[in-house]
DNA sequence: CAGTGAGCGAGCTTCCGCTTGACTT
């Protein structure tokens, strides 16, 4: 056998390539994609009755990993565990210890700074052995995580519904959503009005023009009308100008759930699709690891920085510096991310992946920027012989320093001339051109979006970057959460305008909406009944504290001074008990509300979660009578319903009319409102009400629909009537017999002929049996 | 595609954190 080579094992397999081609032949490197073992799936997995035994195993998709691993392992005289610098880092390099038989004596535990060659050849240098208190700290993590999920989401099955789940985290997350939901229910808007004037100079015929608010609002329209009444006649003039320099300064590179958040806010991105993104640019090489909470970049970046802004907008922009991680519970084991190549402006791959390298690229460069340096001016405006004020603001930017490359606030410049005012003096006498007092209201909590949820559970130091974005899309699998826009109401809000030419104060009314919303998240029935639920017996694992708490034990063991089965034996003397408890003391629990009675049968009316969802009930079943069920719409609570809009649920199906001698039924179903005529449906647009349409509308919808399905039909064979050409929803297409068939681009739908279309589905067919 | 709801009971579901593919539409 030819010289045995030096084994090193990383986590991730991009990280091996890039450390192979640093390191050259000696060195083989390999990786153990992520955790090689864990606790067994299907059970607890952890021997209560004997310290909390773990039983861990190798599951069924590490196998392969894990017997490369060995092959490698035998062909190697030194191996070096290089897993990342945190607690799990640890543990991997432990499991990988035990399950590949690696000894101190031809095994040690590296850690890598930055993958550069000085620091990955000062980490060669500086070998250990395994820290067996971290690898303590991740087991305690690990089995109070699993006693937590796996003795609690049982009880929900029994006491809820099957298959739902309960965690440290995901039930956390679901209260933070519950609870704002309710806050939002429970706010009640104010009304205020807020006055704002236009007034202008004429100086050698030019005219100067400035807009300010007053700076106090009034609670009434009473009190809104008499003070613009009383300064109706009145003389404004300037009564005091202020300027004042100030800094802006630049924000820190991105972490994970930074990104998450700018992506979401810039671009729009979702959360997952932000991660799934960022994984292709790092594994192409573009940027650095993506799951991380450090703010941190290495020298190296920081001087590529240094030189490319120096470069290219002087030196004056420069501004070198090291940020501090704020975030609670931060391991820190990776760096910020960055561009691995600061001065690449275009990198390969689709227009989502360039908008979010851009991001990234100039998020970094920013940070390595001067602070803006601004000035903010202040006009005061005051009508003669009053004690209130009107102000103007204005902000020039006297250097733009790291704005040049980055902007942090919401829409730079929203409405024009903010930042500019007209040169004026203290004394300058105004006239007002318009004065308005405009009714506005108080506004309840904003709902969470992802990133928002994600940015709060970061700030409580629950979860971790790699678990943001499943965390997010397993409350919405569950069905606790779902993302959702709603289009928001109208209402009507007043205005007073006093207008220089006229001597009256006009009285308007306008409309506006509220409550608008996009992408946000909103709790369902079942997780406003699991949460309570939870919340009921389980209040300390629902704490928002819970979670720091644990961790400053984690912390402890970590440094050797606890003991871990200790810890975890004292957590499950309080917990497990309570578990027992709630399984033999409860029910069912249905969040079951009672709205009141029918008046016309003087039946019972309840809302409750039933066997397929949240429905309401007409009556206790009591006798012969059963009771009559409806499910509950998109938007409708058990919580916030009320009686009326419950009693509605009734009133469908509900005959419409008459057409071509058969009925037209409307109703609602799993995909929305419909209309049923024989034996075909039709859905209902938008915006329109299956309680109210008319007959003549339904018959209106039939005709348009049976319309359009004549359009479907582009062509059709004589040679086989199963064989279709049809107009669907993303364009033309074949259909032959039940299967569906793309159309080659360049060929035309209408053109195409039997043996073309017979051609395609013999190609397709091909290529699919292939695959 | 599109109305469910009484009830019998087997077998299954589940956590958090580390990592990527191999799948399908």
């Amino acid at each position: 056998m030819e010289s045995r080579s030096n084994l090193i094992i990383v986590e991730s397999p991009a990280k091996a390539r890039t450390i192979e081609k640093i390191l050259g032949k000696e060195y083989r490197v390999k990786s153990s994609f992520g955790h090689i073992r864990d606790l067994e799936k299907k059970e607890l997995g952890i021997d209560i009755q004997h310290d909390f035994r773990p039983k861990y195993v190798v599951p069924e998709e590490k196998k392969k990993v894990v017997s490369e691993l060995k092959k490698a392992v035998k062909d190697s005289s030194r191996i070096y565990l290089a897993s990342d610098e945190d607690r799990e880092g640890e543990a991997i390099a432990w499991h990988l210890s035990e399950v590949l038989g690696l000894s101190p004596d031809n095994s040690k535990r590296i850690v890598f700074h930055e993958i550069t060659p000085p620091a990955i050849k000062e980490a060669l240098q500086t070998p250990r052995d395994i820290n067996h208190d971290l690898v303590n700290a991740q087991q305690a993590r690990r089995i109070l995580d699993r006693l937590v999920g796996y003795e609690l989401s049982p009880i929900l099955w029994k006491k809820v519904k099957p298959s739902l789940s309960a965690g440290r985290v995901q039930s956390v997350a679901v209260r933070l959503i519950v609870e704002r939901e309710r806050e939002i229910h429970r706010f009640e808007p104010k009304s205020y009005y807020r006055v704002t004037g236009e007034f202008y100079i004429v100086r050698d015929g030019k005219v100067s023009l400035v807009n300010a608010e007053l700076s106090e609002r009034f609670e009434s329209r009473e009190e809104a009308e008499s003070f613009l009444e009383a300064i109706k006649d009145k003389r404004f003039r300037v009564a005091d100008i202020t300027r004042k320099p100030s800094e802006r300064t630049p924000p820190a590179p991105f972490t994970t759930s930074t990104l998450q958040q700018e992506a979401s806010r810039k671009l729009r991105f979702s959360v997952a699709y932000t991660m799934s993104l960022a994984q292709r640019l790092y594994e192409a090489g573009h940027i650095t690891y993506m799951r991380t909470d450090s703010v941190n970049l290495s020298k190296l970046a920081l001087g590529a920085a240094k030189k490319w802004i120096t470069e290219h907008y002087g030196e004056e922009y420069s501004k070198p510096r090291q940020y501090k991680t704020r975030s609670r519970g931060a391991q820190e084991a990776h760096e910020a991310i960055r561009p691995t190549y600061l001065d690449k402006e275009k990198v390969p791959g689709s227009a989502a992946e360039q908008k979010l390298y851009d991001l990234i690229r100039k998020r970094t460069l920013a940070s390595q920027m001067a602070p803006a340096k601004l000035e903010k001016t202040t006009i005061t405006i005051v009508p003669e012989g009053s004690d209130k004020s009107f102000v103007a603001t204005g902000e020039t930017i006297l250097f733009d320093g790291y704005l040049k490359v980055y902007s942090d606030k919401e829409e730079e410049e929203e409405g024009e001339g903010k930042g500019f005012l007209p040169p004026l003096e203290v004394g300058t006498p105004l006239q007002y051109k318009q004065i308005t007092a405009t009714e506005r209201f108080t506004q309840p909590p904003a709902r969470y979006n992802e990133a928002m949820l994600v940015r709060k559970l970061e700030e409580l130091g629950i979860g971790r970057p790699s678990t943001y974005a499943p965390t997010i899309t397993t409350i919405q699998q569950r069905g606790y959460v779902v993302k959702e826009d709603r289009p928001g109401e109208s209402r009507q809000i007043h205005l007073l305008v006093l207008k220089e030419e006229k001597e009256k104060i006009e009285k308007k009314t306008k409309k506006e909406t509220f409550g608008k919303e996009r992408g946000k998240l909103f709790p369902s029935d079942i997780g406003m009944v699991v949460n309570d639920f939870l919340l009921d017996h389980f209040p300390d694992i629902l704490d928002y504290n819970f979670t720091a708490t644990i961790e400053k034990q984690f912390d402890e063991i970590a440094q050797g001074k606890m003991n871990w089965t200790e810890m975890i034996r004292r957590f499950y003397e309080e917990f497990h008990p309570k578990v027992e408890e709630t399984e033999r003391s409860t029910g069912r629990t249905t969040g079951e509300r009672v709205l009141g009675k029918d008046p016309e049968s003087g039946e019972e009316v309840i809302v409750k979660v039933g066997r397929y969802g949240p429905v309401v009930q007409l009556g206790r079943g009591e006798g012969d009578k059963k009771p009559r069920y409806a499910r509950l719409r998109k938007g409708q609570l058990i919580e916030t319903i009320t009686l009326e809009e419950a009693l509605g649920l009734f009133r469908l199906p509900r005959t419409v009319g008459t057409f071509e001698d058969t009925e037209i039924i409307a109703s609602i179903g799993r995909y929305g409102p419909y209309l049923r005529h024989g034996n075909t449906f039709y859905s209902i647009p938008n915006g329109e009400d299956p309680h109210t349409i008319t007959e003549e509308r339904a018959i209106e919808i039939i005709r348009e629909k049976r319309e359009a399905e004549k359009k479907k039909v582009i062509r059709i064979f004589e040679e086989d009537p199963s064989l279709q050409v049809l107009n669907g929803r993303w364009g033309p297409y074949i259909k032959h017999g039940k299967k569906n068939y793309r159309i080659p681009k360049g060929q035309k739908a209408e053109e195409l002929t039997y043996e073309a279309c017979m051609e395609i589905i013999r190609k397709a067919d091909e290529k699919k049996g292939k695959g």
